[in-house]
DNA sequence: GTACTTGCAAATATTTTGCAGTTAC
DNA sequence: GTAACTGCAAAATATTTGCAAGTAC
């Protein structure tokens, strides 16, 4: 929080309780919503909020680099207030997006560079599964199915 | 395109002009292109060929195996004839999107599969960069504006 | 006080759907 | 001949834009 307001400050920009409203779900949310679900979470605390004012602030916030605009294929954007470009773990049973910590891939971008002649920038990777507690639902329904 | 007509076949899904020119469009491009993109060219050899037909053939195509669904960050989605997910390569200045050989990066799967519980199914490695060309436009552009 | 911001409504873009007419087989 | 397919138009969904009213500073 204290990163938003300073950032917005040295940008001239003013803090809104909107943007503060907004900021504070995508930080506080393990999952990474996409605007709509951001939307809804609003909804309680500002039952005036427009779909508008969400989007232009996570616009705002893509731009000053306080958050990251991730896409796992779906034909939605979801956000991230973790703005380094870091690898994402969907399990396509329930729709989750997880981090996963980028030390795990060492040095992939340098390889890329070296094979081909671009100047890479960034990087994103995203692996698709089935998480545990999904698995788990699908091998007892299975059970069940099966008798 | 003999892959095409054999999967349709067995499928019992019939074989039109349309998804022909379609398939063969994606079969044919270097760059992945997306429906629009697509759509304007079949527009000179199928004046009268519907968005919808675009829409639906593809998704019969990715259902089938025949093309990967793509995304790497915009808002529409990009088809790739071959199937086999495998690491892309943006270039945000011109907006192409090469593919790469997967045998750079062994074994990501089997590495997040054992330090998460999750099951991989499949992995979407993107890597976005300036490619040579662009980069050397830029420089020459830069030394002209800078004059 | 004023420049920035919000919220509404309308516009735009992408994709999907329903259906009558057409076509591959 | 018939089930599958196409093309049109309308609908659904996601996002952007213009602008009058409101608010942070």
């Amino acid at each position: 929080m204290k990163n938003l307001v300073k950032t917005l400050k040295s940008k001239k920009c003013k803090i809104t309780p909107q943007r503060l409203a907004i900021y504070n779900i995508i930080k506080n949310s393990h999952d990474h919503l996409n605007v709509d679900a951001i939307y809804k979470k609003l909804a309680s605390d500002y039952p005036t909020i427009s779909l508008a004012t969400v989007y232009k602030s996570l616009e705002l916030f893509a731009q000053l680099g306080l958050v990251q605009v991730i896409n796992v294929g779906e034909n939605s954007f979801r956000y991230d207030a973790n703005p380094k470009s870091h690898p994402h773990l969907v399990c396509t049973s329930c729709l989750t997006v997880l981090d996963l910590d980028e030390t795990l891939f060492p040095s992939l971008t340098s390889s890329v560079e070296s094979s081909t002649k671009y100047k890479i920038t960034r990087q994103q990777l995203c692996f698709f599964g089935i998480c545990p507690d999904c698995l788990e639902l699908e091998s007892s329904s299975t059970l069940t199915t099966s008798s």
